[in-house]
DNA sequence: CGATCGTTTGACAAGGGTCAAAATGCGTGG
DNA sequence: CCACGCATTTTGACCCTTGTCAAACGATCG
């Protein structure tokens, strides 16, 4: 049913969801074939499109296919703070229960598209595929408070990105020195816990310091692990057999 | 074979794993049967002993019975973060896959019991309660990350405070404006991503101003809802049917 | 009674916030 | 193709919350 296409110099777009899931467990195939169904009926959103309301019931486990997408709480006052971003690949609500409500909620930052996530029987590969996915995401907010508690701009910046470009990199939406970032320094702020002021002055220094550089909408680190180094970044490994 | 007691003025010292399940899920009487069978095989831990390391693979799941312990990762250069507490009734692991590494190292604050959490068939009450369990502890880790993202340290400190008392009291150890706090300042800080300095500083000053009293490893709120005006806490609901 | 751990205090430094305005970029309509 | 309007980035001056360093104080324990 689907044909493999060589033709052009182009690489073969595969799903993100297929290609993410299948680096986490070796699937079954027919698990494999369950996911390319439903990935056939996609749904976009358009950006700033607000796809789960906090404290409103989690219908469904979905997945994000195309675009980035924030979650986020919102204080009373207006203050906001960022819990972390949804990328191609990544589930929405798979940790879910019976009348399960949305612990906080998901914003699209640019045009995005979902798909239904199949159910997973107990047992199956897809099953165990989700159970990872869940702990990846619990293993990225437990850095997220490691980051916003104890480490100070710069690393926190550095940090983040370096994650960021490894989850990328998972789905093969980034190089081992660059990928597109497509948010503003406001939204970093409000991930990292600092002022927009803040994090423009700390970019700057950065790329002064020949640590990154940012330009039309794609990070490059010049010098990837004197990055590494300086954070003490280690990738995130939730499993005895992750890859590598 | 469980003989009720109702002798002297003591509370019955009910069970806090089946108290706080219960809560979260109505469960069957089989699986109540199965968690008061897994306590009866209980295990000591003195203060300070490191209960799951960092990296290492999680064989079981678990349950804190009684005592306290964190979660929490240390860096390279020493500075600490504490990701959350782990309270009577709360489990450890259970949101473990096949072959999962810790993400954070788990240590005891004081003397501390721990059971083994009885496996959960699929589709079971039990296994609802377990995943209820996760999404209560994905709340707090959210609420962690908003607290050190946006909050000053009077905020953290009162919100922290709030949220403690409250988990607390869904395994009956809280009164509705006291409850024990048998850490030191400097975990405080270590929680709070603050030091111990700014954390003795700021707890005078709430003192002061009739927010809390600490006395004998006791917090006191002389008027919680103020404080929790004084935050906007809520009450952490994870599902539709939560009590109250 | 010293030793040790935790709390408290003081003086000072600094990282990051605030406010406001200027520059730059960019999509859209004329 | 240009001009306008809006969003975003950048800069400057100033301030405040929190960190740092060091010492004193208090309680607990062998």
């Amino acid at each position: 049913m689907t044909r493999i296409r060589r033709s052009g110099a182009l690489p073969l777009p595969a799903s993100p969801l297929l290609t993410r899931l299948s680096r986490l467990v070796r699937l079954a195939s027919g698990d494999r074939e369950a996911l390319g169904l439903a990935e056939v009926n996609q749904r976009r959103w358009p950006a700033r499109h607000e796809l789960v309301t906090e404290h409103e019931p989690v219908r469904e486990t979905r997945a994000l296919i195309a675009g980035w997408a924030m979650q986020h709480r919102t204080l009373r006052d207006g203050r906001r703070q960022i819990l972390g971003f949804l990328l191609p690949g990544d589930l929405i609500g798979a940790d879910r229960q019976a009348h399960s409500l949305a612990a906080a909620a998901i914003a699209a930052l640019d045009a995005v598209v979902t798909c239904v996530a199949p159910a997973a029987a107990p047992g199956t590969s897809l099953s165990e595929a989700y159970a990872r996915s869940a702990a990846m995401e619990r293993h990225h907010l437990m850095a997220q408070v490691t980051r916003l508690g104890r480490f100070d701009a710069r690393e926190r910046l550095a940090d983040w990105l370096l994650e960021t470009r490894e989850r990328l990199a998972l789905v093969g939406l980034a190089a081992a020195d660059r990928f597109p970032l497509p948010v503003t320094q406001e939204v970093l702020a409000d991930t990292l816990g600092l002022t927009s002021v803040h994090v423009n002055r700390t970019l700057q220094a950065m790329r002064r310091d020949g640590l990154l550089a940012w330009r039309d909408g794609t990070i490059t680190f010049p010098d990837r692990l004197r990055l590494e180094m300086m954070v003490d970044y280690r990738p995130a490994r939730v499993s005895l057999d992750d890859e590598a």
